[in-house]
DNA sequence: ATAACTGCAAACAATTTGCATCCTT
DNA sequence: AAGGATGCAAATTGTTTGCAGTTAT
């Protein structure tokens, strides 16, 4: 996904139809900063600051279906939800997430030999690779510091 | 958790009691073939197996307790329900997973480099590490051979 | 015209929780 | 004895689905 135009024949091409909803939901992944990722909720949060009424069922069908178009990718963090982010090919390397377990909050970084590694463990377990995701838990230093000034 | 036994201490020292419940479970993970993870319910199939009557909450608290004290390691595949793994030290080297996101077979690999990266990150980031995960997403060979042969 | 799409509400799956009872410590 | 742990059932959370009406092609 180079553009926001090609999201038109990337659906064409197997049958989907563009509606106004689908638009509007690329537009604000298009919109956000690199590296954001948006639960369906945060989605749904959005959608009505900005007045756009989309039902929370098609906020879900929508996400899954660019996410089988590998349009977005669907992240899994801590948290009992999922996560989607744009698939932004131009930037040539995928950001990483490291994760607080504690307090939930994820900063990005990049590697680049996560994905030198992952083509050449595909390769030899003859997987056909789709994405890669290196994820770092831990506690970010804020929680750190919380904890270390409780009493014992 | 370098062996079975730590278990008490490891629980007495926060406070937690040793039940049969949370001993007969890390037995089943003890004595599950290196690298292989169970969700609830398989570990629930496997205590039934064995006439152990366990009932379901207290399988997911375990799990959860277990996880917050770092004998078990939680993770979170391509389907939405997570899977459970014992953390073992003694083998330095973690096996990381690549996941077919068509028929959800895992299978395992190690790579060296992942934890010396991710000591890195952590690092610039303040971050106190826990984990890392490095997780490839693809199609395996049987799910590609299928698709293949389908008509067009 | 006709399939695909949407919104709604009901259904589901995975997990959590309140509470009475039970059992480690 | 006392507080943590369990089992049960009910509640919650995140997500999916059936269906009737709507809309892109």
């Amino acid at each position: 996904m180079e553009s926001r135009e090609e999201l038109t024949s990337v659906l064409r091409n197997k049958g989907f139809r563009l509606t106004p909803q689908r638009e509007k939901i690329l537009d604000i992944f298009y919109t956000l900063p690199e590296g954001e990722h948006l639960s369906a909720e945060d989605l749904q949060n959005i959608l009505r600051r900005e007045n756009s009424d989309i039902s929370l069922a098609t906020s879900y069908r929508t996400l899954k279906l660019l996410a089988s178009l590998g349009v977005l990718r669907e992240l899994a963090f801590a948290e009992d939800h999922k996560h989607y982010e744009l698939v932004r090919f131009e930037s040539g390397v995928q950001h990483q997430h490291i994760i607080c377990v504690e307090c939930g909050s994820t900063e990005e970084f990049t590697c680049v030999e996560v994905f030198q590694t992952a083509v050449e463990i595909a390769q030899s377990h003859e997987f056909e690779l789709i994405d890669a995701q290196l994820k770092l838990f831990g506690r970010c230093k804020r929680c750190q510091d919380k904890t270390s000034n409780l009493p014992v």
